[in-house]
RNA sequence: GCCCCCAUAGCUCAGCUGGAUAGAGCAGCGGACUUCUAAUCCGCAGGUCCCAGGUUCGAAUCCUGGUGGGGGUGCCA
């Protein structure tokens, strides 16, 4: 939208709208919207311009509306096969054929960079995105999950829309929790009960049974090569799902001391806090006043004990990537941290950050829900599958991926904005995977592939003399135009889910292009093999930003099990 | 008690920095397979957008107050 690098068509509308509008001596008191109606009959693009100026102009809107339009024909030319005026004011914009083919030849010409912003354009941000997290004492479960698919996607369009994005996977490898996986361990490895409040996973036997001196070992030894094994699983899951980091950042390390004697990161960040105040001492305790940043309570920072928090790792981590010098940081985190918030807020900001350079985004809970039918009444129930790590019951990405397939658990788990809880019925994921969704726009881009191995005509967006688009050409033209400002709004608003949207309306527009418009044999086949192929280009392009597989090939044999042959 | 999130079709959810007749998928009903792969398409039905006020030309959307659900609220991590 605000691209000033490369001006797309709409930007080019949008901008005659702006001339027309100063045309008429006033300007609008905010930006005018140009849409594409959701009826056919509000035409191809609309806007509320002239709503806007009534006020400046003291005539009624479709008065102004009436004037808009015929300077906005002035502007356009022949682009314009005629302008309505509609309802309190709108102006409906009809174009015409010639705009769209040449629309469609620039979408084109952008190749791989269409819809992207590049590297060198204004606005870029160094930005630090920290996603799932877990703890390694356990696999990753379906919050995880939630976050990785997430996370990932985020990085990846907030890549493409030009900035430079790092990964990152903060390891909490410090702690109580360490030690209770420690002891779980050994207590297998011992064959003794697991302690009450220890994890009863199954796959503590198996990190047991993968440390030969865990029995007899020492527990701290144990505990950190337990923590060790943990995460080599827990980097399997992720990457099995198609999700890798730049940097495996551990909380242990903040507390060891720098190089040459230097101070821990921890210490360091205290001694930041203090230089400016923030911090005193309380009964023995370190505490940091994050009352004066909005935090409802001073929270401690080192223990009376000389045990340090988990919020002094926390702030030493974030103090640590602020000097690694990113301008943006954003974390992902689960539900059950939320309360913690607002303390971390107030801590950035006494660390002398912008409150606003650190967004923590909270993944609501997914409840995993399974379909059981009542035995008396028949009746069917759902019933939510209980997540614990230390009752050993969850459902892991593992199961997750083996049931259902990377692509529909990633659809599934971005479907959905971040902040609401959600509900995943594996029955109908498991028993319907042919119906999801994701099934319907990888069909299409496959369908596409198809359709492009049969044509023998070299593409060209040039229509044909005496040929009149179809309206659903047009309205796959307009699809793919809206490409690039649905992954700026999606990357914009940290909302992975609206181009989960975008895609698919763009599959069904295509679908109902490929109805109504045959390819292969047609007058317009060398146009419409370039509207067909443009539109695979954006499938494959959203499907990726996705973290989705874009297959050129798709049999029904393979419905069930989606396998490497499909991909 | 206080803080955060949520409430839209039978179900799961989009739409939320105000725009025209509130959408999708699934489920339901009725149709279409000599195909550019029917993993599809067409049609029908389905709604007090939780409630009550307010803001204005216009509110699912913004504000206030409620109701209901979830989560958080430790010198735990």
């Amino acid at each position: 939208m605000d691209d000033a690098h490369a001006s797309t068509p709409v930007d080019d509308l949008r901008a005659a709208v702006l001339r027309a509008a100063a045309a008429l001596g006033a300007t609008p008191k905010s930006a005018p919207t140009l849409e594409r109606p959701k009826q056919a009959s509000h035409g191809d693009y609309a806007t509320n311009a002239a709503m806007l100026l009534a006020g400046a102009l003291k005539a009624p809107p479709r008065d102004v509306a009436a004037r808009l339009a015929d300077a906005i024909a002035v502007e356009l030319g022949d682009d314009l096969d005629r302008a309505e005026i509609a309802g309190p004011g709108f102006l409906n914009l009809f174009l015409g054929d010639g705009w769209h083919a040449r629309a469609l030849t620039d979408v084109l010409a952008a190749g791989d960079d269409f819809g992207r912003v590049a590297p060198d354009a204004p606005g870029r941000e160094r930005i630090n995105v920290e996603f799932v997290s877990a703890n390694p004492t356990g696999p990753v479960h379906v919050g995880g999950s939630r976050n990785a698919a997430h996370g990932d996607a985020l990085a990846r369009m907030l890549t493409f829309v030009g900035h430079d994005v790092h990964r990152e996977y903060y390891v909490n490898d410090f702690g109580s929790q360490i030690v209770k996986l420690g002891e779980s361990v050994q207590a297998r490895a011992r064959g003794e009960a697991i302690p009450e409040d220890g994890y009863q996973g199954a796959y503590v036997q198996e990190i047991a049974d993968q440390l030969p001196g865990a029995a007899d070992g020492d527990l701290a030894e144990v505990s950190q090569q337990a923590v060790a094994l943990m995460i080599k699983r827990v980097k399997a899951s992720l990457s099995a799902f198609g999700v890798e980091f730049d940097t495996w950042f551990s909380e242990k390390s903040l507390h060891e001391p720098g190089p040459d004697g230097a101070p821990s990161r921890v210490q360091h960040a205290f001694d930041v806090l203090a230089e400016q105040g923030r911090t005193y001492r309380h009964e023995g305790a370190l505490w940091l006043r994050t009352t004066e940043f909005g935090d409802e309570k001073d929270r401690v920072l080192e223990r009376s004990s000389g045990e340090h928090t988990y919020f002094a790792s926390d702030i030493a981590y974030h103090q640590d990537k602020r000097e690694r010098g990113y301008t943006r940081l954003i974390d992902l985190w689960g539900a059950d941290h939320h309360g913690y918030m607002q303390r971390m807020h107030a801590a950035y900001e006494a660390l002398g950050g912008a409150p606003g350079d650190l967004e923590l985004l909270i993944m609501q809970f997914v409840h995993i829900v399974e379909r059981a039918a009542d035995e008396e009444t028949g009746a069917e129930e759902t019933t939510r599958v209980k997540m614990s790590k230390r009752a050993g019951e969850f459902v892991t990405l593992d199961e997750l991926v083996s049931e259902i397939g990377v692509d529909a658990a990633r659809w599934f788990l971005l479907a959905r904005s971040h902040d609401t809880t959600m509900d995943l019925d594996l029955d109908l994921a498991r028993s319907e995977s042919a119906e999801n969704p994701v099934y319907y726009v990888q069909y299409a881009h496959a369908r596409i592939a198809s359709i492009l191995r049969r044509s023998e005509v070299t593409p060209d967006p040039v229509i044909p003399e005496g040929v009149a688009l179809h309206a659903s050409e047009r309205a796959l033209v307009q699809a793919l135009l809206a490409f690039g400002p649905a992954v700026a709004d999606a990357a914009g608003r940290r909302a992975p889910h609206r181009l989960v949207t975008y895609v698919l309306e763009l599959a069904q527009t295509f679908t109902a292009f490929y109805r109504d418009c045959p390819i292969v044999g047609d007058e317009a086949e060398a146009f419409r093999a370039a509207l067909a192929g443009a539109t695979q280009h954006v499938l494959a392009t959203g499907l990726d930003l996705l973290g989705i597989s874009a297959p050129v090939e798709m049999h029904r044999e393979d419905a069930a099990v989606p396998g490497p042959a499909a991909r």
